[in-house]
DNA sequence: GCCAACGTTGGC
DNA sequence: GCCAACGTTGGC
């Protein structure tokens, strides 16, 4: 069972959004590393924290589940989404993306600067400079401590 | 809207 | 294979 942190724009998909919908394909992906994260060592039952980017305040604002493993991304083979890789082929696809399900929204959100502010989280990548990872990794330290704090 | 930090692309 | 130019991300 791991952990992960996974970034969506509001304006673009919210929790809202995800909650309305209750499970989704996580497409769109076009990072290499974010697409070996979900090919490579995400599993069904891995859940993941729901961060809100390029807002304010960036937040982590909910918690979701990984509920099926990766596959092709259709985007990728759509020319009319913004997702549309023309390299990317039905019979050699590139992007994959897996789907995932709403579990809840937090009753309070943990802002980006709190998390800064909390020398516990320290070591998350989330507050590693430079680091702009749309999928990321994070430890059952600090997973669960989130969990206890935006109860 | 600015810009730092990265990733990707493509000429050589 | 190097590296300059360009594009993207995302906090501020």
């Amino acid at each position: 069972m791991k952990y992960w942190l996974m970034k969506s724009e509001p304006d673009a998909y919210s929790i809202e959004d995800f909650k309305k919908e209750k499970a989704c394909l996580w497409d769109g992906i076009r990072n290499y590393q974010a697409r070996n994260f979900m090919i490579k060592e995400m599993s069904p039952g891995d859940s993941f924290l729901f961060y809100h980017s390029n807002c304010k305040p960036p937040a982590i604002v909910g918690l979701g589940e990984i509920s099926k493993q990766a596959a092709p991304d259709p985007t990728a083979q759509d020319p009319k989404s913004k997702y549309y890789d023309p390299k990317s082929t039905a019979e050699r696809p590139i992007w994959e993306c897996v789907q995932v399900k709403y579990k809840k929204t937090f009753k309070n959100p943990l802002s980006l600067t709190e998390i800064k502010e909390n020398l516990f989280f320290k070591d998350m990548l989330l507050v590693q400079r430079g680091q702009k990872l749309s999928i990321q990794p994070v430890s059952a330290k600090h997973f669960n401590k989130i969990l206890k704090l935006t109860e």
